[in-house]
Order: structure tokens, then C-alpha cells, then sequence
DNA sequence: TATGAATGAGGATTCATTCAT
DNA sequence: CATGAATGAATCCTCATTCAT
């Protein structure tokens, strides 16, 4: 993972015309199957080749490299994580369609659980890898907090000028906030990822109704 | 890691009267500052030795296999963490020096958090291998389910009963506050381990805050 | 060498399609040599890649592990040597075109001699190996007490019966019988490989009078 | 095993003052009996050590190299064989106490059995490594030849000019004699060890009943 | 004399990667 | 495009041997 900027990597992959073949569709499959089971060290090439019915040299003449095939895998998601949550959420709720800062934190929930349930696997990947290894972190650390923390404290913010959250700093409600629904997330998705709830909404609620608890100021 | 039982492995080792030698101490500080920065398969024994000033076959002579090593760093961690949790606290809990689960849950937290503070890169290790390998987390998952959640359960019951807990379901309390906690844990000293905060009685404060309002009962 | 079955692999190895490549060659030949000179546990695979002019993970891609190159080297060799004996020397025999056990015992000798002078090196690993480790032995004395000795009795209690043979036990003149045509080959190609006698039926018609001074009735 | 002459050795060990401590004689008995059961090359220092109930170490006190323990175990077996052979039995029997040939090998033949019974280990431990070892094996035959089979062949001579024997060459009368009792010791004592006839001279009797069928002159 | 901790060269094996077909 | 044989560096591990105590 010699790439010196992850963020660039996500600008240069997203222009390449993706004209998948189905080997490399399968290839791509079988390693997220893999990768999100064993771990990418744990993983061999001829693994992945093996379970896609395809010959290894197909692997590197298509991703070039085992790490390469993981930032393909990686990639994308990150690029949605942060588009999602920058653009489409944020801006909606500031210019006031949402009132409460619990419809907005519902809202938000609903729509991420749903992301990452459809992309259950990637989200084991990229969390096992993140914590596994030191330069991936340090890597995507910035790249969240330059993302969301920023426009996250804006909302919080907002939001205590109308007078609906408690007075404590923002920084400390934003923590409790993110810790409470990561936590959530964690256990969810990696701990336990074999619970097939689906009723999103009502686990949703339930988080909700807590964060809410917890920093709703009394009136 | 073909060990069949966790527990008896641990047992076992418990016998073994430890004389270690200063080099197999250099070894044990070297294999743990590694893993924990870089996790376990991403480390060559090799590595380990460099770093430890001493020959690889060093580290084979005290510890037989790599897996090996590496229960011996987790192996205590883990019995610490179920022993302290399971006699310590909750006897002393129960048997009526604490009269408010407020204070039950800052007493353990402080406790924990303690013990993770002194253990760090241990806990970084263990959280990460769990997470990156299905095995250990299936051999762990019901030995933290015996001995820790049970008896959560019974302290939640006790205070319900007291009238100073809210009438939500037990489980759903638990799975609550365990997850606050353990979001605050894994955040704390996972993703972000660099932040040395020395005021571990204010950060106990904070969560506690957060969680009894999600939980106490309005009077 | 965890192999439960010799017999199954032997078969298994025979659906195998042996396209050999070039390289594979090379190392099975050097591989026999330097087994049959040295010995196996006395060979190194790094050893064997030198000589065979090849990369070291070459063998392994071919042959996945140490002990699986010796497989297949010496399973084949044990597959003719069971195969031979059953089908075409002696229901030969027993279908009358052999009238003396004189004229069976040379052809058998004959044929005999003859595979084991054009596979000499392996026969040299096959009889170090087989004495050398207990397991082997355990697992190839039942296999040829079952297709051979039980073949060879029925020879032997026909001729006895022609009235060719002297009236000792069947058991102790097959010992006796076995007993110095394997010390003979043993010598011959064991202990002193060296010596490169042509005339193999030479050889034969003197063993043969040996034993059938030995054995026959006399008239 | 540099050794260049392993006559010197065995000479120079006869001089040696055979001190034999407790530990040392342990540490022999656990070589011969592992070495016998599983060669050499697949027994390690530390196995001996533990079956001895000794430190690594000592062995290393004792005999400075695991090749020089070998040694110490087969250089007096070696030696004994060819000072018994040599010396006690052919004098003997060239000095008119036996008559017949058939006398002459059935009390050699005792004598080597009895021998071997009581040094069975060793034999098959001198078996296996003569046969795994080229050079072993290149040191040791000239050894025999000399001592062995020259003295061979006066007595055939002897006993073929007092017509007892058939008319064959020496050499080749030589080589099925020892042949067949060469196949008889392999046989009894390395391919089935396990089995303890008791009755030795019946065991004699037979193969010499045997030989003597193939190479008696018919009167 | 005996010990056993330490060594490091060497061994089997894995695996990402290359390249001729 | 796809293949799969070939590579060789790197990995875990073994073991004979040394040496301070």
C-alpha cells in the first residue's frame, strides 16, 4: 500500500471506464467473500482464483497487484461513504426540510444501516483492515475527519442554537453520538454479523431514542 | 490455533511457573509492541527477534510456535479480564457498598479502564485478532457471554428492582450499556490509541452521564 | 507420510494425467538420484532444485510437499511391482504354459531382474525407505503379503502337487524361496549397485539351481 | 562423519578409558533404541536427551557431536564382528576341530544369530545407516571384504578340495552362501524384528539344510 | 561434571508476481 | 484476453552445537 494519497486513488479509479468482464466480476466477488471471512493477509491469490474458477495470471493482469485488488474492493465504498454522508444528507437537513435533530440522526441511521447492509462484506473488510494496519489508518483517519466531522459539528451546532441539544461542548456530544452509533454499527456488522434483522427502522428507533436521552435538553 | 478450548489453555499456563528470562521478557515486549501496531500476520518472527536483540530460534526455544507466542500475550489478558470482572467487582457491588447503579457502573468503568490504560497494545491485540480471525472470535464469544454477561444481568435485575432503572427489557439495557462502553473502549484506545488523557475519572464521568440518561428512570 | 492408505493413493495417482512438463522431469530424475544415493531424510529440497537446474518453489508447485515428490517417485514403481506379479507372470503360468517350477521361477527371476535393472535407483529408495521408517513398512508389508504371497502359494501347492517339489511346508519353501531371491536382489542392487553384469539369464539359471537344489523332489 | 578411517577409530576407541557414568550409559541405551527405531537422521539430540532423562548438554560433554555418539554405539558392534569372525571361529575350524562344512556353518551361523539376538538394535541401526549412507557404506564394505570374505574363501577352498563341495567357482559359491544368510539376518532381524523364535538352532538347521542342498557335491 | 539458555545455519513451505504461449 | 508454469524472496520452524553458570 505504497500509495502516497487514498483520495487520489478514489478520483483516478472512478474515471476508469469499468467494463467488467465476468471473470474479473467473479474475481472481484470471491475476494470480498474472502477478505471479509479470513482477512486480506490471510487470503492467498490462488485462493481467490481458485474460488472464481479462474487462472491466477487473470487476477494481476486485471489488478495488478494483490493490494491493488483490495483498494478496488475498498475504494468505491469509501468514495460512497463520504459522498453520501457530505452531500446529499447533510444539505438536505441544514436547508430545513428536517426539524428535529432526531429525524435528521434517524434519518441518517436508516440510511446508513441500509448502506452497509448491502455492502455487509466491504464494511467488514474495510473496518478489519483500517484497524489491522497502521498506514491504512493513518491514511483514512484524516480523510473522515476532514469529511464528516466537520459538517457533523455544523449540524450539531445548528442544532444547539435552536436549543434542542444539551449545552455540553460539541466536541463531547459529537463523540458520544459517533461512539454510541459506531459501537452500534460494530457490533452489529462484525461482532455479530449472522443476525439477520430487518427491521432497520425499529433498530434504528431504539438508537435513536437512546443518543436522544442522553443529550436532549430538558425542557 | 487448533486449541480446542481457550479455558484450558489458560488454565494451563497458569500452572506453569514462569521464570522468564530476560531475553524471553525482550521477546514478549517486542511481540506485542509489533502486533499491536501492525497485527499478528502481518509480524515475521524474524521481525520480532531483531527487535527483541535476539537469534529467531530464541523465540522458538520459550514459545514453540508463533501461535503459541501470541497466546502468551492474550492468554493472561483475557483471564485478568474475566477474573477481575467476574469476583471483584460484582461481589463487592452486591454485597451493598454501592447503593446506586451510577456508582456501579463509574466503579467498573474506572476499574476497566484502568486496567485496558496499563494493557493497551494487549487489548489492541486482542480486539484485532478477534476481529480478524473467525476462529478466536468463536472461542471467545461464549466465554465473555458465561462469565461477564450473566452477570450484568443480575446487578440490571437488582437495581430494576430498587425502582432506579427504567422498565425496559434487561437484554435490551445491557446490550445498551455494553455497547456504549465498548464503543467508548474500542474508539478510545483502537482508533484513536494516541490521545493520552490522563483524566480517566472525568472521561468514567462523561459516560456514565450519557448512559444513565439514556437508562434511569424519571422520578 | 500420514497417508491411511497406500493402496488409494497409488490409484488415485493413476487418473492423474501426467503431463509432464519439462522442468517436473527434471526434478523427479534428480530427486531419484540423490534419494537413492543419500537417502530422503538426507536430501534437501534446495539440494534437489540445484541439481535439477530449477527453482526451489518449482517442486513445490509440482509436488506440494517434500514427502509427495517420494510418492511419486516410488508409488508407480510399487503399482508395476504388485501389477506384474498378479496378471501376467502368473496366470501365464498357471494356464499351462509352464510346465516345471524350474521354468517359472527363472522367468519370474528374468522379468524380475529386469525391472528392477531399468528402475535399479528406485528400488535402492523403496528398500532404504521401507527399512528405514516404520510406518512405511507397516503400511507395504500387508499389501504385498496380500497380492503376492498368496499368488506365489498357489504356485508353489500346484507344483507341489505335479509332484515337482519337495514335501516341506508351503510356507517355509516360499520363505525360503523369497528369502534368497530378495537377499539376492538386495545384494545385487543394494549393496553392491555398482557392478553392471549384462547377462542377466546367467545370473537367473544360477539362482534358479541354487534354490531348486535346494527345493525339488528328488526323483 | 569425516572421519577418513573408521578402522583408526575403532582402534582408537578401544583405548579409551571406558569410564562409564550413569548419565552416559542412559544416554546410550536412549540413542541405540531410537536410532533402531527410527534412523539417525529422524532422531534429534534433544529427543535423546529427554528419553535419557539428561540435559542436551551432556550429550555434548560426553560425546562432542551426534555423529561421534553414532559411532560410539556402532564401532565396537563393528568390531566385534570382524574380530569374532576373523579370529575365534575360522582358526577353529581350519585347525581340524570340524569336519564337515555343514558343521562349519551351522556353528557360525549360531554364532552370528546369537550375537545379533543380543545386539539387535545396533544391527539394525549398522543396516539402515550402512544402506542410507554412501559413505558409510564406502568405508565400511572394504572393511568386510577383507576381514570377511578372503577368510571365506580359504575355508570353501578348504572344504572344496576335500570334495565336499560342488565344483562351482569359489566366488560364486561364496556369494549365494552369504547371500542367503545375509537375507535370513535382513529378514529375521530388520523386515520382522518383532518376531522372537527362541529356537535358534532349528533356525539354523534350516538354512543350512538349505544351503547345503544347493552347494553339497552329490556323492 | 551437568545444565539448559542461546544461537544461527539450514530446511520445508508459501505466495505474490512475471511471462511465454 | 486468459492461462498456468516458473520464480525466488520471505516465512515459520528445527536442530546440532556452544558456553556461562
Amino acid at each position: 500500500m505504497d500509495s502516497n494519497n487514498i483520495l487520489d486513488m478514489i478520483i483516478e479509479q472512478s474515471k476508469l471506464s469499468k467494463k467488467q468482464t465476468e471473470k474479473q466480476q467473479k474475481v472481484l466477488d470471491s475476494a470480498i467473500r474472502l477478505f471479509s471471512e479470513k482477512g486480506y493477509a490471510n487470503t492467498s491469490t490462488s485462493e481467490i482464483a481458485k474460488e472464481a474458477g479462474v487462472a491466477e495470471g487473470t487476477i494481476f493482469r486485471h489488478y495488478g497487484t494483490k493490494d491493488n485488488l483490495l483498494l478496488s474492493i475498498i475504494l468505491p465504498f469509501i468514495k460512497d461513504s463520504l459522498h453520501v454522508i457530505a452531500e446529499d444528507v447533510f444539505n438536505d437537513i441544514l436547508s430545513a426540510d428536517i426539524e428535529k435533530f432526531e429525524d435528521f440522526l434517524r434519518a441518517m441511521l436508516i440510511n446508513r444501516i441500509q448502506f452497509i447492509q448491502e455492502n455487509k462484506e466491504i464494511f467488514q473488510i474495510v473496518i478489519k483492515e483500517v484497524l489491522y494496519r497502521e498506514e491504512l489508518r493513518k491514511e483514512l483517519a484524516p480523510l473522515f475527519s476532514k469529511h464528516m466531522l466537520s459538517r457533523f459539528c455544523k449540524v450539531i451546532d445548528a442544532f444547539k442554537e435552536q436549543g434542542e441539544l444539551v449545552d455540553t461542548p460539541t466536541e463531547t456530544l459529537l463523540r458520544m453520538v459517533l461512539t454510541t452509533i459506531g459501537g452500534y454499527l460494530t457490533s452489529r456488522f462484525i461482532f455479530f454479523p449472522d443476525i439477520n434483522s430487518i427491521d432497520i427502522k425499529a433498530e434504528a428507533d431504539n438508537i435513536v431514542g437512546f443518543i436522544m436521552n442522553g443529550i436532549r435538553k430538558s425542557t
